[in-house]
DNA sequence: TAATATTTTTAGACTGCTCTAAATTTAGAT
DNA sequence: ATCTAAATTTAGAGCAGTCTAAAAATATTA
């Protein structure tokens, strides 16, 4: 049996492990758990005495296969918990991240396949990011930046990079949602904003940064 | 905020002053916690200072009212969440108890009221104890035990005295359930054991034991 | 390559919760 | 009233996780 301090940091290496591929440094874990490098030295010792990390000296960390599964079933008990608090719970997408960050520690096998099963084996959660199934494989699909398409291409927003509260609320302000069919109109070379439709139906102004944090999936023109 | 530890504690001079009235002893709540007096010493001073509890040097611990409100809240929470895993993730009664001691301390407030709402407000948990509400109400009703049953007379039964994983395995088998009427047809004052129909349906004998255990309200003769 | 800056580890200490063993207080029995 | 047993507290220590400060290793730069 984990803590949850010592799941918490499992997860941690396991999203440096996502982006970089590398060994994931003290310092990155130490700024990912808002602690310091030697705490997490410490850590590290630990977790490589269970196995569930290889660890070397001023080399870094990374999952072993033990560990990797531990935080794949992490991830995907946090994206279930999420999609039930959105789904069934009327929560909204900016709401769930810390209530889910509590949930996914809770310990029962039986209880994450019964709510799997209750919310119908969604493969993806209220921010489109993949749900791992039972044995910790993701179903994931092509998508790209809305900053890739051209003028008067259309997408169908799949997910948000950046999963901030306000980036979020800001989404909401701007009535885009997951599943919004979003169309470019203009592209503003001198300060980079767009100009996109959202649902056919009101024109906004967004900047670039949050046309990268948008994924979609191209609508291919007739 | 609380830690699960501190919280468990007010559970558990929670559970003692239900049923005592009296201060909790040390060696009670050692009792209950699974600990020795010398930690719940420690902790008696710990939640005295925080004004969670009244405690006295040899004399016990009783619940400030904020410390009620605190327990309260922790009952609150585990039988709704009980009442979710049963109606909406079919779980059996048997099995809740364990994952509610998890997820009572799954902190907020919105969470809990939603899941209330989505439950339709219930008042009683699949063991037949009351829910308190959001204000820390409970709903009491009339209740005796099946043995108080004379002869002849029927009851439902809308509760268990006694949680135990296999008492209630024991009633799965005899088809014994919550709202299940049952008959007293004869008490064998040798070995005090009672025969009862269950349901109209089938006929079992139990023990006194039993019978103490479960908990009915009375059906009035026509 | 040598000096400097950055990263990481070690050493030592602190808090929260736990334990055992010994001391103290209270309750019960004669 | 005194002795004994039981309950409770205190003393002292250990483990998990954290921190700061200092030392060591690695990376960067001149
Ligand atoms: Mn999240
Ligand atoms: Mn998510
Ligand atoms: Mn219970
Ligand atoms: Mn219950």
């Amino acid at each position: 049996m984990l803590s949850f301090t010592e799941e918490n940091y499992l997860k941690a290496i396991y999203k440096i492990n996502e982006k970089t591929k590398e060994r994931a440094s003290t310092n990155a874990i130490a700024e990912i758990m808002q602690t310091t490098a030697a705490s997490v030295t410490d850590m590290m010792k630990k977790l490589s005495n269970k196995n569930l990390i290889t660890y070397e000296r001023y080399k870094g960390s990374k999952l072993s296969s033990q560990g990797a599964q531990i935080a794949t079933s992490l991830i995907r008990k946090h994206r279930l918990w999420e999609t039930f608090l959105v789904e069934k719970l009327s929560f909204s997408w900016e709401e769930v991240h810390e209530l889910a960050e509590q949930l996914e520690h809770i310990n029962s096998n039986k209880l994450i396949e019964r709510l799997d099963e209750y919310l119908d084996f969604p493969k993806y959660d209220p921010h489109g990011d993949p749900i791992p199934n039972a044995e910790g494989k993701f179903t994931l699909r092509e998508q790209i930046k809305l900053s890739q398409l051209n003028i008067g291409e259309e997408g169908n927003l799949i997910g948000v990079q950046n999963h901030d509260d306000q980036f979020l609320e800001y989404l909401n302000e701007l009535n885009i949602k997951l599943g919004s069919r979003i169309t470019v109109t203009k592209k503003v070379l001198y300060d980079k904003t767009y100009n996109i439709i959202v649902d056919n139906e009101h024109t906004v102004q967004i900047s670039e940064k949050v046309a990268n944090n948008l994924m979609v999936k191209k609508i291919l023109a007739l």
